[in-house]
Parts: structure tokens; sequence; C-alpha cells
DNA sequence: AATGAATGAGCGTTCATTCAT
DNA sequence: GATGAATGAACGCTCATTCAT
């Protein structure tokens, strides 16, 4: 029966991420993903250690894989950042391959945990791009400046979601180029 | 006693506001704003049309403002577009006007709303901020342009509200001088 | 309406007593308690702290009180041991004043906790009731010594219980004379 | 297999009387019985009735046991009360007998059966124990010897138990003669 | 016969809203 | 109008029992 209890699991995992991107966290039921799944609530339970627990499953591998693709793309930086292009295509492909891993749960995690233990996810993403982004690009020496490359850095972050968000797949490859050119050509004349 | 009225009135507005900011509108609970406002819970609906009429009270003003300040925002860029120091002068003053206004309650429809009417106010404001900005300064003509078009006009809001968010009162104008040439100078060289 | 507070309050505590008597602690229902108050659930939560709370409300004051009814019990007895007369006349005062207090009370912790925090009240009453008769009847020397002081310790307690239970108001006084003869009667003879 | 079946079934007995002896019979899980006993739940339902019939399989031997035992004390009682250390001798034997055959299903009866149909038996075997002590002891006439023959009678019963609690294999003996003086000798003079 | 996943009634609890005073 | 106790629908969760394999 192996092979239906991942089945099962799967189906809730799925409805789960439905139910939780549409009504965020607090809001989703767990009685509505039960249904979606099509499993009797108390079996839910046989797979997922709550409403909690069953967030924790769907978000949790997303979760601790963000650092690692932060720090790839910082690496991916550092070694194309004189070629605009090159960059792109570098990074084109790890982030795409992010989306294509995990699309779903990252909305969740940026959007729709208000009220469970990742509610701080975005903050500590923003956190994590801006120190590399500090690191590298800004060197802040101000309160203000601090305040601007924070500023920055997010909004690259969120554009680069929003092109996940809005864009089609083919089209990721050309707009993140844009959005390259956009936040970084001849940045230092801009800041 | 109208004036003790209107005294009870902003109490429970405020307190609402704080309870929403804190908790988000699906987390917030009346018996915490009551006891916040030292105002029985009863009494509160004596006010307030329950827990959506009472977010409604706090934000609709600001809901139904949000247009206007966009159009005034696109009417100074209009004027003043040529030059970003100008620009930013007085994109600095209507800014910061809009925000001594209604910060909180801005912050509220931003990221507080989760499961009332005004759930889909960012996109909405998103989509007017992208109008304005497709208009004046990108004309996108392909799909892909359009889709760079909305992020970065999401972007720029966003931008504009996270200095609002982080920033000091006397930061303000130097930060959105180097939001405007952040994104806009030489902007049609980038995009 | 400070006096209906008290009077649900009351109500519910006299349902819970009633229901936890019949059916346990594990057993009993917060929604046949609320009924048998005829209280909706909701507003018993407004007087008590979940069922554990509830529980703790009925019985926690008994529980407090009897060490200090064990301790005036033994000097009683160190008073009047010499005369079992006079010390069963003492006894009958402080015991029916006990259970005028408590007796309900004193049922639910005697039997009826399993399942909460008050699991452990007999064992705790036997062992002090144990320590008292031990430093002046028994004075054990022995292993078994010590499990015959503790056995008859119990014993004396549990018909001390049995006859309020059983017994009628003006039966107290001559049953605890029997029992005291009963057990304490030329003991040394007889241990 | 009949062999087999016969091990699986005494697995489940076993582990269904300790867990029903720690956590009482509301208290104890069917899951964890089957995990306990290494057998999964559904087979536990192919030896018995559910819940209830595993308890019933476990106690109603030992309960109908019972009544005997108390005749068979009885009628050695009968034989042997001139001299209370035969008759010591001769419960002893009895008693340490019964405990051997079922100590642990006797201890779920008196304390751990609430919630199920065995919940009186502690009351119909003091009833059974109070019948036989009042017609060879005590021979009430009011209504307050009775109650003090059923509270000795009880306590002749608990402390028994107790002493099997307690005590130890080899203290059995003794401790059996000392509870018979104690209770027994020269009772005439003191009831 | 053995297995353990499926099932769902029922519990304790919360909280927006109403209502009696 | 002010007050806060009353109300009950709805949620998350448990666990005895059944059922498909």
């Amino acid at each position: 029966m192996q092979y239906q209890k991942e089945d099962v699991r799967n189906k809730i995992m799925v409805a789960g991420a439905d139910e939780f991107l549409e009504n965020g966290y607090r809001g989703g039921k767990i009685g509505s993903i039960a249904a979606a799944a099509g499993v009797p609530i108390g079996n839910l339970y046989r797979y997922f250690d709550g409403k909690e627990g069953l967030l924790d499953a769907i978000v949790s591998s997303t979760y601790n894989l963000i650092p690692r693709y932060v720090a790839e793309i910082a690496a991916v930086s550092d070694l194309y950042g004189q070629s605009l292009g090159n960059l792109a295509a570098a990074l084109t492909r790890v982030i795409t391959e992010l989306l294509d891993r995990c699309g779903k749960e990252l909305l969740i995690l940026l959007d729709r945990c208000e009220g469970s233990k990742f509610d701080d996810f975005k903050l500590k993403l923003y956190a994590l791009v801006n120190k590399y982004m500090n690191e590298r690009l800004f060197r802040a020496e101000t309160k203000e400046d601090e305040v601007f490359c924070y500023v920055v850095s997010k909004a690259f972050l969120d554009m680069l979601f929003d092109i996940l968000r809005k864009g089609e797949r083919d089209n990721y490859g050309n707009l993140i180029n844009r959005l390259l050119v956009f936040c970084f050509y001849e940045a230092e004349k801009r800041s």
C-alpha cells in the first residue's frame, strides 16, 4: 500500500498549498483541504501533524532551500558581474530552476503565512539579499545608504518574483535580462 | 453627545488599526480592539457594522483617496518629468503628505487585509500605477513589454512604500530623489 | 449584573461537580455541564479556563485545605489521644466541618480525577496521614512495619470517608467513636 | 494456526492490561495497545469485540472468580475462625493464590474501570463481603450497625489489597496475620 | 488471516455577534 | 446609550472502528 500512501500525501499537500494560497494560513480550513484532497479529515492527521505540520511539510523544504539559492545567485553574480548578458543567462537558469521546483511554495512563503511560524520568511529573505547586495554593490556608509540599499535589494527580489508570477516561460530570459539592465547598468552613476 | 461619540469612535478606530496592523484582519479580534479602546464590545457595534464595517471605516477613505493621489503624482510627473530634481521635490511633498494623512491605513490596505473585501487593493493599485506608467513611459507593445512595465511600476511603488516604512522623516526627500534617479535616469537607455 | 455572574458561576460549578462525580474528569463533557447549568457552551469559557480550569475551580480550594485539616486532626489527636471518647468528639467536630465544607469536592479528588493534574491527590493524602501516624503511633522499624503502618493509616482515612459517604449526620459522632475504638483501642496489643 | 492465535491473543491482553492499568479504561487507547502488542489495529478487532470486548476478555474471568474466592475465604474463616493464627495461614494461601492468578486484573477492576460496565465492581464486591461479615461477625441490628459493618468490611478488603499492592511476597504471611489481629482480635470488645 | 489506511462522529475551544439590563 | 453576559456556529483535532487489499 506504499504507493497509495504517497499518492494521498501528495493530494493533501497539493490541496493544502492551493487552500493556503487562496485563503492564507489562518483562513485555510483543514476541512476544505481534506475535502479537496478527497480524504476524510481524520486521515489527514495520519500524514501530517496538524495544520501547522501540513504547512511545514508544504513549505519547509523551500524555506531551507532559499538561502542556498541566494548564495548561488550571489556566486553567479560574482562570476559574471562584468557582463550583464552572461549574468542574465546564468541567473535565468538558476531562477527558472528555483521556480520550477517550488514556485507555489515560494508564493505561500512570501504572502500567505500570516499566523504561522514562517511569518518572518519575507523579512529574513530580504535581510539575506540585502546583506549580499550591500557587500558587493552598495557598501552603505550612512543610515540613509543602508535604507536605500535595502529598498533596492528588496525591489530587485520582488521584481524577480513578479517576473515569475506574471511572465511566461519563454519570456523569462529576456525579462531577467531587462531587469538586470534596469537595476545594475551603470548603477554606480545612479546611486 | 456628539463630541463624546466622535471621541469613542476614534478610539475604536485607532485600536482597530493597531490590532489589524499587528495581527491582520483575520487574526485581529473584536474583543481585543474593544478592550484596547476601553470600550465595551456591545458598544463597538453601535458605532461600526461589525468587523468588516470597522475595517471599512478605518480604511475606506484611504482606499478612495489613493486613485486621486496616483493621479496627482502622475500630474506632477507630467509637469516636472524633465527635471528629476524638481520632480523629486514635488513627489516628496505629495507622498509625505499622503503618509501623514494615512500611513497606517495604507499599510493595512497593502499587507493586512487578507480575508476582507479589500484583499485586492494591492492589485488594483498596481494596475492603476501600471496604467499611468505605461501611458507615459513605457508604451508597451508586446506582451513582454507589458509584463516589464508592470513589474517596474509595481517595484517603483513598493520602493516608495518601503522608504516610508524604513526611512525617517528627514530622509524622505533624499531617498525619494535617489529612487527617482534609480528608476528613471536615462530610463529609455535601460528598457 | 454582578449577582447574576456569581449565580451562573455557581450553577456551572455545581453542574461540573455533578458531571465529574458521575463520569470522572475524562468522561465529563463540557457540553453536558453547560447544558446542565443552563448555559451556552461559549459562556462557560468566560467563567473558567477550559475543562482543566473548571476542575481546578471546583476542587483546588479543597485540595489546599486538606493538609491543614490533617494537621489539625493530628493536633487534636495529640491533645486528646489518651481518652478516645474526647478524641472522638473533637474529631467528629473537625471532620463533619470538613465534610460540610467540601464533601463533594473531596469525593471528586479521591476518585474522579483520572487524567487531570489532581490525579495524585489520594497518594499524597495517604502519604501525609501515614507520616503523622508513623511518627505518633507505629514508629515503624522494618520495611514490613512501614507497610503495615501505611495500610492501617490509609484504612483509617478511607473508613473516615466511608462514614461520611454512608452515614447520616446524627450518626457521625457514634460512628467515628466506634472507628476510633476499632482502630486504636489497645492498639499496641494488636500491632 | 491455533497456537499462534493464542499467542497473539495473549500479547494483546497483556498489552491491554498494562495500558488500562496505566491510563484507565477511558484513557487507554486501542492504538497504543495494538502497538505495544506488536499487532496491527485491524487484527485486534479479529480477536476482541472492540475496546469493551477487550476489557471484558481481560477482566471478566477475574470478575466471575471473585465471588467464589469470597465464598472460599468465608468458608476458611468459618473453619479456622477460632484461631487467628491458623486463619491467617489459610487466608494467606488463598489470597496469594488469588493474586498470583489475577493480581493485575484485580487492580484494573478495582481502580481502572471508570466508564465501562465493570464500573460497579468495587461496590458489588464490598456488598458481597459486607454480607458475609454481617452474617458472621456483626449481626447488625440498627442502621448505624449496618454502616459500621460495611465500613469495616470494606476496610478489611482494602487493606488486604493494599498489602498485595505494597508488600512483598515473603511479607504477605506476616502482614495478613497482623491484619487479622488488627481487625478481629477481641473484635467483640471493640464494636 | 493479516495489515494499516480510511472513516467520521464527537470533543474542547474560539470568537463574532446579539440581547437583556 | 452603555454595558458585558449570552449565544452558537464553526474550527482543529482525536480515536474507536471499519474496510480494502
